[in-house]
This record gives C-alpha cells, sequence and structure tokens, in this order.
DNA sequence: CTGGAAAACGAACGGTCGTTCTATTTTTTT
DNA sequence: AAAAAAATAGAACGACCGTTCGTTTTCCAG
C-alpha cells in the first residue's frame, strides 16, 4: 500500500500499474495481483486508503476547532497544509479528477463520492459559522466552497506545473480577503434562538 | 489535427495515441505516423494548434476592448467561456497540467510556456487597469491572476468530475466579487501623469 | 515435527503501444 | 505520358500491460 500510494502520487492512479508496484517491493508481478484480485481493486485500495488518510490529517483535527469560523480556518488550513505537503508527491483528488472526468466506472464514482463528503463537512462548517454569527447571514456556502476549491487547485497548479513557490502565501492571503467578505459585522456576541436543530 | 485534438481532449494528451488517430481517421497507423514523425511530435504540434486556437479565440478578440476593466473582463468571460464549451471535450491545458507537473521533457516545456505566457497577458492588463485607475493602486495583479486560475480550475473541476451546473455562474460572481474587492473608488477621470513607459 | 493453508513465484498468453522496414498507391511535376 | 515525390499501407519487432495457471516456498497451528 506504502508503495502503491507513493506510485499513484507521483504517476497518478492511471499510471498506476502492477508492474510498477512490484518492482519498487521487489515482488513478482502475479505476487502483487493477488493480493488485491485486479489493476482496478488496487486503485480502489489506493484511493480508499488516501482518503482515510485524508480524514485523520484535514478532517478529525480540525473537529477539536470550536463551531464557526475557527473551525473552517483549521480545515482551510490544513487541507492548504496537505497540498503543499504534497508537492513532491501530487494529490491523488486533483490528478484522478483529470484522469477520471471522462472515464466512468467504480473508481470514478468512488472518487466523486470522497470529493463530494469533504465539500458537504465544508458546507457544514460554513453553515455553522453563519449560525454562530461569524459569518454574514445572506453567505452562500456553496459559492464559498467553490472559491476555496479553486484555490487549492490554483495551489496545485501554479505549484507543480508552474513551480511558482508563492502559491501557497497567496492560497492564504485569498481566504483571509475572502472571508473579509464574508464576515458578519463585528457585534456583541448575540445568543440566537437556541435551534438545536441541524447540528 | 482535427481527430487529434478532439482525441487528446477527451483522453488527455497522454491518451493520445497513434493507433486511436488512425482508427479515427480509417488510416494506417504507420500512415499517421509517417505525418508526425513521432508521438512526442504529434503531441507537442497537437500542444501548439489547442494554443493557436486558445489565442484566436480568447486572447485576440479581447485586445479590442479598450485598456483596463473592460479587456480584463473580456479576456476571463472569454476564458471562462471556453472553459464551459469545452465541458464536453476537456481543457488541454488543465489535464496536461496534472499529466506534466511530475514529467519532465519538451512536452512539459512547452505546456509551462504557454500557461505562462497567458498568465502574463493576464498580469499585463490587471496593470493597466490600475494604470487607468480602475483598480486601486495596491492590487497585487498576481495575486488576481493566482485567484482567477482558481476560479477556471474550479470550473474545470467542478463541471466535468463533480457535474455541478452551475459552477459557471459561480466563476462570473466569483469575478465580480473580487472586483468589487478591488475596484478603485469611484473617482473623476483624473489624468494620470501620462507615463506612456511598460505598455 | 508435520501437515495444510497462505503467500509468492515464474512462465506464458493475448493485447496495445511506438517504431521500423519494405512495398504499393496516389499525387504532383516535368 | 513518364518520372519524381509524397502519402499510405502492411507486416513485424520489442516492450509493457493485466491476467491466468501450475508450482514452489513460507508460515503457522496442531
Amino acid at each position: 500500500m506504502e508503495a502503491a500510494l507513493e506510485l499513484a502520487g507521483r504517476d497518478g492512479l492511471e499510471g498506476l500499474t502492477i508492474g510498477l508496484v512490484a518492482d519498487r517491493m521487489r515482488m513478482s508481478k502475479s505476487g502483487v495481483f493477488a493480493h488485491f484480485g485486479s489493476r482496478e481493486d488496487l486503485q480502489i485500495a489506493v484511493l480508499k486508503e488516501y482518503e482515510k488518510r485524508f480524514v485523520e490529517d484535514v478532517l478529525l483535527p480540525s473537529l477539536n476547532e470550536g463551531r464557526g469560523l475557527p473551525r473552517l480556518e483549521a480545515m482551510y488550513g490544513r487541507w492548504i497544509d496537505r497540498i503543499s505537503v504534497e508537492i513532491s508527491s501530487g494529490c491523488i483528488y486533483v490528478s484522478g479528477a483529470a484522469e477520471y472526468d471522462d472515464r466512468p466506472g467504480p473508481i470514478r464514482d468512488e472518487l466523486v463520492g470522497m470529493i463530494r463528503s469533504w465539500q458537504a463537512e465544508l458546507v457544514r462548517a460554513i453553515k455553522q459559522a453563519i449560525e454562530v454569527g461569524h459569518l454574514r447571514a445572506d453567505t452562500d456556502p456553496a459559492q464559498l466552497v467553490f472559491v476555496l476549491q479553486g484555490f487549492v487547485l490554483s495551489v496545485h497548479f501554479n505549484t507543480r506545473l508552474m513551480h511558482n513557490k508563492d502559491s501557497v502565501t497567496r492560497a492564504r492571503a485569498g481566504f483571509s480577503q475572502l472571508i473579509g467578505v464574508y464576515r458578519a459585522p463585528a457585534q456583541s456576541p448575540i445568543r440566537l434562538a437556541p435551534r438545536n436543530r441541524n447540528l
């Protein structure tokens, strides 16, 4: 799995090949093959392992932050952190997006499901930030997610392909500026009517 | 070329294969091969043709707009137009970015050069918008380009992979909002000291 | 220690790939 | 109409791919 994840990060899921994994492991092709049953199963296994680590490294720690802006900031910050750590290995979500946007099948379904659930987590955090009064009530959560996703993709694009080193800084600056637009005007911490729905 | 461009849009430059082009053209592999000399030359030829069309469809018409915000808006608008037309065919710049960000060689060099020159055009247009007083003097052109690039990538990502249909609308909304942040406060059209440098 | 299960191996198959080579056809030019 | 040039075809090669199959090795419980 470790070797497969590494190769998938470098060459993409589509470039992940049983023979390459076998080489790196100093095993025979058929030996590796037997572990996964098929190449597609290998690719899906890699994808699931990648998601597991993403959730562990990005989502879960952010839930320790209080609801609202702090949590959203943590989620975004760790997301960017992860992308910038991966400048040498490549994000499977991003490369997979290009590889499977036109290729239906189980791998694509898996990929879309993972990203959808991450975007849903972001929407949820934004809604909470609105609820607790950190963001303006007319904030469109999906619009915010669209822009944040763009920042992350732009970091990936500009660092890995264009070799621009200041992209991470720009992504953080963009976030601050964006939140500046959506931030609710300073107000005493008015307790909203305690609606415990949607928690 | 037409067939090659189509295939490259669908399967990416790396998925572009001489045999597939030959099939679509009802020609023999060797027949197609002889025209380009090698697969890599085919890929580069496709890339150059793609850039030619990009310049013709996106850049050149925008230069008819007056300097400053109108021209920048035209460039961005046509850029988004192109991406949304390509939702079924795929943008070679975007898919190529994922394919070649880790694969040095002539194709990558070509790709990076094209994108760099487009980003330079954007920077130039933004600087002009600052000069003519449409955007605030403290606007960071590279930051703006970073965000715009993110919008475009997010459109590609969210429409092609995630099948979200409102991404184009979101990209335009994001642009308006962003320009709103950077727009210079309304002022009588003060003639700046005529500095003709940097035109 | 032993027997059976699990894991790894190595060779082979059919497939696609880019590329090379030699013919053959088509087009252009003289 | 003949000759030169360009385009296309077809078969073959070596490489890599996923997969299958039969064998061998490794491991571990009884």
